[in-house]
DNA sequence: CTTGACTCTGGAGCTAACTCCAGGGTTTAA
DNA sequence: TTAAACCCTGGAGTTAGCTCCAGAGTCAAG
């Protein structure tokens, strides 16, 4: 019984991802093709499909290509992880996001603020409040 | 009566900025020192702080650079401008900022979602809910 | 048997906004 | 007068995540 395996366009179709792109994880180190065809060709199996498959869904969730590293490592030994360690991988992403969407809306505020405040009309912009806010606004 | 000037350190240290970053927007076009001294020193007048100022203000805000040297254009001709093309630098910018934010809160959900589910304890990661998760989900 | 689609490697290029470096010259304060 | 602190240019390096390319070999259909 041979097993079904996949040269590197297969994979791509499947995955939505490019041959370019990985080759880029294998580059990185985060996909390893498990087998070569006589010809150099790389030879996917059904294992590094859903490897694959996995860090296309990680990253969707907003995880960086070295935190699906650390997330393909306690995948594939679950034995050694606790479930503790993967919680705090998640929770740590979770603390930056509320930051990031913290500094976004802050921005967005002051954006928003000068934006409502300018008349918009089709008069000259010598006086337009948006440049003068930025014309004596404070910065920390 | 002779205008005062500043030497590029001594800009950097009243705005905030590095000296590499001012050399780097002079060489970007978003400031140019006014003159030079006999032994080839940037010398940059008090307008040419307010500009910087005017790029620190805008950047805290959120544009970038590309967006700034817009903005700088519209604040050097104010009169050959309207009120309502200042306004929609900034409505677009609030736009794309809405779309990040709403991007950044979607992916925050499905990390916490994921996050939730764990149980988070000291025992093996073999069924861990997130890696599990990661294994399934659907991806677009 | 040929043509077109596929694959390989190694390396360059892209974006944004810097940051750092080498190898010089200049200014200033003690 | 000399040492520290400043300034100059040009170009390379950084981060993240690809993307593209040349030049060559391989495979499948008709």
């Amino acid at each position: 019984m041979k097993t079904k395996h996949y040269k590197i366009g297969q994979l791509a179709a499947l995955t939505g991802l490019t041959v370019d792109t990985v080759r880029f994880y294998e580059n990185k180190g985060l996909v390893h093709a498990s087998q070569r065809s006589d010809a150099g060709y790389r030879l996917f199996s059904a294992d590094d499909l859903a490897r694959l498959q996995f860090i296309k869904r990680a990253k969707t969730v907003g995880f960086t290509l070295d935190e699906i590293s650390e997330l393909l490592e306690l995948r594939l030994h679950p034995d050694d992880h606790t479930c503790e360690e993967v919680k705090q991988v998640t929770a740590r992403k979770v603390r930056e996001l509320d930051e990031k969407i913290a500094e976004l809306e802050k921005i967005r505020m002051s954006l928003k603020t000068l934006h409502t405040a300018c008349c918009g009309g089709p008069q000259s912009a010598e006086h337009c409040s948006i440049l003068q806010a930025l014309d004596s606004m404070e910065t920390s």
